[in-house]
DNA sequence: CGGCATCCCGTCCGATACTG
DNA sequence: CAGTATCGGACGGGATGCCG
């Protein structure tokens, strides 16, 4: 057929708005506390899709959970040895990414706003 | 922030289902027809989705659509040359993901299924 | 053949509130 | 601080049917 490749397994451990960037950002950073990682990626992502998105990266064996076990709660994320092999893939997507960005800014140097002449 | 980074339009435009898919088989087929495409993919995708995700990838401008104007139509689709650029993270993640699911298989034989109950 | 229209459902994601 | 509970909206994706 050609739909059952590899492509599609990264698809479904990266996709979502979300995962590629915890991921990215844990690559850089050797660990992060919950909060400051939520902080971190454009601030605007709520608790509750942070965590799931965590334990589905945990329940892939990408991210691991280290709790300090203290009061109040301290607990760290960190990309596991194997996480660290997505950077494979994740340097070559942000290049791309970047590139991809100044192609459509050549290509379209005004975002087409049909309609909206603004003329004040 | 951390957050805007190429990563995220990369993602943008791979994301989902399919366009990573789409774009992977393009990358090795020159060109294909829209239901030769269609059968290639898993033969599961319906012709709504299928061109959805082509008008959308050619909007990022990474497909090119050739209507050869002919009765019965006759359409094909191809990679745009910015298109093929894409080779090199889809290459990365086909990589990733072919060692991903071996390693998946060797820490779980056996996929927990569970709450599948199916009664049927 | 190559689509588009309609209906529908499941998941993704976010806001808010609350707990240990 | 590090989550969980609940609600609801938006979107992705599929089934079916029809049209040029």
């Amino acid at each position: 057929m050609g739909g059952r490749v590899g492509i599609s397994v990264t698809l479904e451990v990266v996709c979502g708005k979300w995962k590629g960037l915890i991921l990215w950002k844990l690559l850089k950073d050797e660990s992060m506390r919950f909060n400051a990682l939520r902080r971190s990626l454009d601030g605007n992502i709520s608790s509750r899709i942070l965590a799931r998105e965590l334990k589905q990266l945990m329940n892939d064996g990408l991210v691991e959970r280290i709790d300090h076990q203290t009061v109040p709660p301290h607990v760290e994320y960190r990309l596991s040895p194997y996480g660290r092999s997505t950077a494979s893939f994740l340097h070559a997507m942000n290049q791309w990414g970047i590139k991809h960005q100044e192609e459509l800014e050549a290509a379209q140097p005004y975002p087409d706003r049909a309609g909206d002449e603004s003329t004040s």
